[in-house]
DNA sequence: TAAAAATGTAAAGTGCACTATACATTTAAG
DNA sequence: CTTAAATGTATAGTGCACTTTACATTTTTA
């Protein structure tokens, strides 16, 4: 699975220390799931996809799965 | 977190083990979404949605959060 | 009403989502 | 060019999402 939370950031202006914030999670987090190290459990899919008023699947990208 | 995961499944009108196969989990899983043990994971999440040929967010209720 | 099908409970185990802390590297700005 | 701000790397730890197996209870159907 794969995101486009960089690219919503980008558009936002914002760093990843002030989404970390918004969304209520470490800056960790963010840099993770930017980098694809793992995948954003639903809840906070949800805070990301209000935070920046879209629908979570605007931003994260399911392709190749059942 | 809610989910309405038994009301789509009854309308549908298959079984939990059903589901299960569908979406590649156990029937331990779907139960325990179910009966609000734990959330599912985004992947799953969608996985359930595309499934009910619905949205995300028509399964799963997010509320009183942040 | 008895057998089968569906649903639920229990419990131990695995891996990942996320935290916390510390430091290193890159980018931006005075 | 130098400092500060932003981004990234590393690592150890915690809890939850999900599995597996086994059995118990409820619901459906012949």
């Amino acid at each position: 699975m794969k995101n486009r939370i960089k690219e919503y950031r980008k558009q936002n202006k914002i760093t990843q220390d002030d989404l970390a914030r918004a969304v209520d999670v470490t800056r960790q987090t963010i840099i993770s799931l930017e980098n694809g190290k793992y995948n954003a459990s639903l809840m906070l899919a949800h805070k990301i996809a209000v935070y920046f008023k879209v629908k979570i699947e605007d931003i994260f990208i399911f392709e190749e799965e059942e």
